[in-house]
DNA sequence: AAAAAAATGTCAATTCATTGACAGAACTGT
DNA sequence: ACAGTTCTGTCAATGAATTGACATTTTTTT
């Protein structure tokens, strides 16, 4: 590695795994490429975008050379190539078919509120097993029952479920997934969902996350400033 | 550190600062001891949680250590009291006023799907600056509008604001929080908010969560099963 | 009561992540 | 066209997190 000449901007990297640490980061460089590139601004070093991002230079470089070099020296880096590099390394240039399991709450609100076809999501169903709901129109979609939920997902190539459900039916509708094709889960449910590797499973744990507020905000009060 | 002899049970720590990365841990810790205890089981062993939970063992003992022993050679960890501390270092023993600002999908969602009062969080108020809102109920409470924010939070000792307003507003709401005494601020809008460090900030950035679903789908398909 | 088994707390080793340093490439101004 | 400056890509050094190993304590069995 290291002397495969990049011979025209873009650049081959062969398959070593990249740590998530690493990935976790890059939603946030594609977020402040993406401001940068809307104020105009066309280039951009490592430094500038330490001192706007608060984190080091050098983790900058690191992170992007995981791909390949994306700046040139005595330059730095050409915003809009760098957004749109990153954008497709997160796998935002590919369509992905998305439905959402569970319409209470938090399901109608993440089909109102995410603006899912702006990154290249299509909606293209809801379900839950409340009676009361079949049919209601959210977001132009309306809510079908589970019983569809299986045909429905191996017919229309569902790529992401969004499970917004309690976690007493999580764990087995996950299973049902799996086996019907999807190839990953956004995981609202209170519950690890138990799936083969090959499925990506993302949780997002909300009741973790403010645990986690309450513990800093805590530490802070007892310690007095650390 | 370490000869300071631990004689009755939970034990005095000092000040040293925990990693976050053990922090993050705690609410997993948390929600499967809870689980055992609802089952009725009384003791558990580092190396059962580690099946259970797929963490090594080594990580749990070491995590638990960071506060002090609360598990006994020989036998293993008391699960109900293990739950309990872990409650306690995570602040959730204490009460924490609480209010969400943005009566929007997400905003209304929150109210009504967390259970914030299962966990010491008493949920105050709701703001919004959308006339059309002001005086609805959710959850019992009435939305109020962005003016009367300021005044409500100094007067009803409100320690957690829930942000969930577009991130136009959001880095002026949070500066006005911070003034009028705010703790700790649940971030959801897609901004990353400046406050002195005094105040916690946890964010929820749900399209970065997606972002690292697509980038993990991708990856996987590419490099078929690495 | 003694021996065997179980399981923690903790030290050391290892692995992973971040930061620092700098050679060399590209740009900029004269 | 040259000299000076900028800034990346990358290697090495440092720091942080995880895992492994084991002495010691407690429990359990005989």
């Amino acid at each position: 590695m290291g002397n495969l000449l990049s011979y025209q901007g873009a650049v081959e990297v062969e398959n070593k795994e990249i740590s998530q640490a690493v990935i976790s980061r890059l939603p946030r460089y594609f977020r402040y490429l993406g401001e940068l590139k809307d104020e105009g601004i066309e280039r951009v070093s490592s430094q500038e975008l330490s001192d706007i991002m608060k984190v080091t230079a050098s983790q900058i470089r690191q992170d992007f050379n995981n791909f390949g070099g994306f700046g040139q020296q005595g330059y730095g880096y050409k915003v809009e190539y760098l957004y749109e590099e990153i954008g497709k390394i997160l796998g935002l240039d590919k369509k992905h078919n998305l439905i959402i399991i569970g319409a209470g709450n938090l399901g109608q609100a993440l089909a109102n509120y995410m603006n899912f076809e702006r990154r290249g999501f299509l909606f293209k169903g809801m379900f839950d097993n409340n009676p009361a709901l079949f049919g209601k129109k959210i977001r132009d979609m309306e809510v079908r029952p589970m019983e569809e939920l299986s045909a429905f997902v191996r017919e229309n190539n569902i790529d992401i479920a969004v499970l917004t459900i309690p976690k007493s039916g999580a764990v087995a509708v996950a299973e049902q997934l799996v086996k019907d094709g999807i190839r990953g889960i956004w995981n609202f449910a209170h519950v690890d969902l138990n799936v083969p590797k090959s499925i990506q499973v993302e949780n997002v744990h909300l009741s973790d996350s403010l645990m986690k507020l309450t513990y800093n905000i805590n530490r802070y009060e007892q310690n007095g400033n650390i």
